[in-house]
DNA sequence: ATAGGGTTAG
């Protein structure tokens, strides 16, 4: 790093910044700036606008906007880099705050400008802001560039307006592989599987390009559909394109193997791979849950914990715990200390293992308000251990907080109807009826001999047996009769969008808890 | 000098 001279200018200046935004140095750039106010050189805007950069850089965002505020000529660039760090942030509003302030101040935002803050209007919440956005953007003609056409279409996905979504990608007049990637993507985050791919044959036949991260896209379309010789097709032809083996598709690919059911190519990808991300290591781990395979969950994360490269996050704890509890593990087995955030897999864990009342004293101390998912799993554990008590509590709970939730309704209902409250229980699926309507309609898949059956649940049946027995009474039928009933199980998976259930002698791999 | 899509969990 060069010393601060008496004669500094502005290439100086410049490249002295540039040194301390590369080596995030916040004290030494600090005393670049302090210099040019002792020697009262006033920074042009250019070089006013790396100063604001790099205090964006270091995490000073608040004197990144006193230096916005305090230059003496500011152009779009100086604004668009504190809009920018704003949205880098998370910060919507503020970013969109400062939009209202530079539009105020008679300067016209460019296409940087709209493409950056609307990276920040995510997920539902975004939504109003992003369709404020969309209107400024509209006025000024600029809906059709491709960088604020994808970024604009990517906030209607995210806030599941795919139909927006779809109209914004319609009318850009060219596309490229970001844009596509991102409708294509909009629909796989969605559940939208089966359109996620129609619409990567149609575009690819239109000739788009796709590179890696699309095809981490296009993966996870394939986990939810759950069929593993389209998989490996699609790996095959990843293969094939010999597309640089990033982290981001490898991890996609464990997932999608996993979820297509066949662990021993998630784990060989794993195996062979160099630079694993905790992200690797979780969707590992998923796997190994979902499977029902505890054991391993708990092998897995002690090699990680021994290679020690990469940090367990929140995601791994909830994994290893759930992982334990669904692998039919003991709490204590496992080796993990619980953290705050996790209570809600401690009163799962609980629930699970038969001890409701504990559950629910412990959801009740729990220092933050229980949310839906965790009143939800106490309830499931209500069912499963015939709780009517606290389960009516809990289910009147969640049909408070989440009225559209169907599964919570037929829960209840199938609670009542076992403890013999018929009267109840009609009264709680005709409530769902009146208040849900819409259901995701249910699939279930079993394998054998090589063969995957799907199985849909009907959308508007009234018949509540669970579809997961008809998969299990299917696989009864078609297997060889010679083979006496308690070996028929051999080998035999099911599973559907959640979880697997490998059935081994008789005995499923939950324990006999699903 | 300021820009877009992506992977795990619930």
């Amino acid at each position: 790093m060069g010393a601060i001279g008496l004669e500094m200018k502005f290439d100086g200046y410049y490249t002295l910044l540039n040194e301390c935004v590369n080596r995030k140095a916040f004290r030494e750039g600090q005393r670049v700036h302090a210099h040019m106010i002792r020697t009262r050189y006033l920074p042009p805007v250019h070089l006013g606008t790396r100063l604001i950069i790099f205090y964006n850089y270091c995490d000073c965002l608040g004197d990144a906007g006193r230096m916005l505020d305090e230059m003496p000529e500011r152009n779009v660039l100086s604004w668009t880099a504190m809009v920018s760090a704003y949205s880098k942030r998370g910060y919507a509003s503020e970013a969109l705050k400062l939009l209202v302030q530079m539009l105020r101040s008679d300067m016209e935002p460019n296409e940087f400008t709209f493409v950056t803050i609307l990276t920040s209007c995510t997920g539902a919440s975004g939504l109003d802001l992003g369709r404020k956005i969309h209107s400024l953007i509209i006025r000024r003609n600029f809906e059709s560039h491709i960088f604020v056409g994808s970024s604009l279409l990517d906030m209607y996905a995210k806030a599941g307006r795919i139909y927006e979504a779809r109209g914004v990608f319609d009318c850009l007049p060219e596309r490229d592989v970001v844009s596509c990637t991102a409708i294509i993507s909009g629909y796989a985050q969605l559940g939208r599987d089966e359109e996620a791919l129609e619409l990567l044959r149609q575009l690819q036949r239109e000739g788009m390009t796709s590179n890696y991260v699309t095809y981490a896209s296009v993966s996870t379309a394939l986990s939810g559909l759950a069929e593993l010789d389209l998989g490996r097709q699609v790996h095959s032809h990843i293969l094939c394109r010999e597309l640089p083996s990033y982290v981001v598709l490898l991890n996609s690919l464990i997932d999608m193997y996993s979820k297509c059911g066949n662990l021993s190519y998630s784990r060989r990808i794993f195996d062979s791979m160099t630079g694993r991300t905790i992200i690797s290591w979780n969707a590992m781990l998923v796997g190994y849950s979902k499977h029902g395979m505890g054991k391993e969950v708990v092998k897995l994360f002690k090699l990680m914990k021994e290679e020690n490269k990469v940090r367990p996050d929140s995601v791994t704890f909830l994994v290893v715990l759930f992982g334990c509890s669904h692998g039919g593990m003991k709490e204590g087995e496992n080796g993990i200390e619980p953290q705050l955030e996790h209570s809600g897999c401690v009163a799962d864990l609980l629930g699970r293992a038969g001890r409701v009342e504990e559950a629910f004293e412990f959801i009740k101390k729990m220092r933050f308000e229980a949310t839906a998912d965790i009143w939800g799993s106490l309830l499931g554990a209500c069912r499963v251990h015939s709780n009517i008590d606290i389960g009516e509590f809990v289910g009147f709970q969640l049909l408070q907080i989440e009225p559209e939730n169907a599964g919570n309704y037929v829960i209840l209902s199938n609670l009542y109807a076992s403890t013999g409250r018929w009267e109840d229980a009609r009264i709680i699926r005709e409530l769902m009826l009146e208040r849900v309507v819409i259901r995701e309609p249910g699939r279930s898949w079993i394998e054998f001999d090589q063969i995957l059956h799907t199985f849909h649940a009907s959308n508007c049946s009234q018949e509540r047996i669970p579809h997961e027995k008809l998969v299990l009474a299917f696989g009864m039928i078609a297997t060889p009769e010679r083979v006496p009933v308690t070996f028929r199980f051999v080998q035999m998976c099911m599973r559907d969008k959640n979880r697997f259930n490998h059935i081994v002698g008789g005995m499923c791999s939950c324990r006999d808890y699903w």
